[in-house]
DNA sequence: CAATACAGAACGAGCGCTCGGTTTGTTTAT
DNA sequence: ATAAACAAACCGAGCGCTCGTTCTGTATTG
């Protein structure tokens, strides 16, 4: 017979509780889920949520810590693509990984605009505002390295990575969380290539030397 | 002494409504917005308030639309700027005639988002479906004479603008509706400027004729 | 005198959170 | 081994309050 102790009994309802609270976050927001809500689609009592958590914003605090560490999991499939510095030919890697991360995070992804929405981001503004620097950290050193090799042109390629992960980010979330599907008006497929190839290559043909065209404006 | 006619009066009301409404939905959200709050702000007594409207949904869905007709307003700079059809020498043009928009409408676009959050986007779907054929029509033409002209490389024009046009509403909302200033680790002018220009040469070098460098997956 | 604009009390439901109490598991004393 | 003592886990009724909406009635206007 299965003995189970005291505080792996507390672990698994807070998993419960943490569970019911995404799910009901995501698909109505914050202050329309009620904590009735919560305890009932847990199984928990209102009695035994107040025991766990102090209030319901701490609920809602703990799902972002979770949706962060897991994003600077090491383990993350999108990590092990930025550790590997192979910009810009990982592109097509980078964006099946990120595919990947809004798939399985979607709920969590939604959680951020929720904040946006209802604290006024006050719950991740932390992390956006630290993410350019862990950028430079992790890729910071190799990616210098191959540009003073003249591996690129004169863009900073620290620059083209953080454009290309956002773009991603961007583009998946509203696909996948936003349930706008083919909102540019193609495929995802189609969007990921085109463009994977717009950066690489550019949208004008430079052929031989050519100056650049003069701009209208500036 | 003025003399204010009935319909005017009640117009007055309404603006006053929307007004409030939409300060207090884009600081707040939806749900934590009560309607005690829009009668108190707009001045308008509750029996008023529903005088005018049938229900709070109403109010929200009237403020989206207003956004959206703002939008496609022929005279909004950035229909200008789209309607030149002068891509990609307009990049500049175009990415501030959207930083104005944004700028302009900072609280509309946060009703996008609450929108996403509260109603799974419900009230916003049908215009962003839409958003790929109405680039098509306005520019579809001009564009596809000029690339079959061969002004552009292998690269679909229309394609790039959408992305452009996309990646400049993202980049801009995010500064000035989610409060996440210098997202990229740059300024608004840099990143601006390093995205156009990654836009119009790519990252690579493409030195002669040189091939392409071969992608490691696909 | 209509019809429209406006006011605010009232309604039932639901909110976040507290509180007193029970159950369950572990530790300690015998 | 057993009982007593303790603390963590759990329960749900209840508190004060606010919610969206309705209702009844009064000003204002043409």
């Amino acid at each position: 017979m299965v003995q189970r102790r005291k505080q792996d009994r507390s672990k698994v309802s807070i998993e419960q509780v943490l569970a019911a609270a995404l799910e009901l976050f995501s698909n109505q927001g914050f202050g329309a889920t009620s904590m009735r809500n919560i305890a009932d689609q847990s199984g928990l009592s209102m009695g035994n949520l107040y025991h766990h958590f102090p209030n319901k914003e701490a609920i809602f605090q703990k799902l972002l810590d979770r949706y962060f560490e897991r994003l600077e999991d090491p383990d993350n499939p999108l990590q092990k693509v930025l550790r590997k510095a192979d910009f810009p030919n990982d592109l097509e890697a980078l964006a099946r990984a990120i595919e990947g991360v809004v798939e399985e995070n979607s709920a969590y992804i939604l959680l951020i605009y929720i904040d946006v929405v209802e604290f006024k981001g006050a719950h991740i503004r932390s992390f956006y505002e630290g993410m350019a620097a862990r950028f430079e950290e992790v890729y910071g050193a190799q990616l210098e390295a191959r540009k003073t090799a003249g591996e690129f042109g004169d863009v900073d390629p620290l620059v083209a990575v953080i454009m290309a992960t956002r773009w991603f980010f961007y583009f998946f979330t509203v696909e996948k969380c936003f349930h706008v599907p083919m909102h540019f008006g193609m495929s995802p497929k189609e969007a990921t290539s085109e463009f994977i190839r717009l950066l690489r290559y550019g949208l004008l043909p430079r052929l031989g030397s050519d100056a650049a065209p003069k701009p209208l404006d500036t």
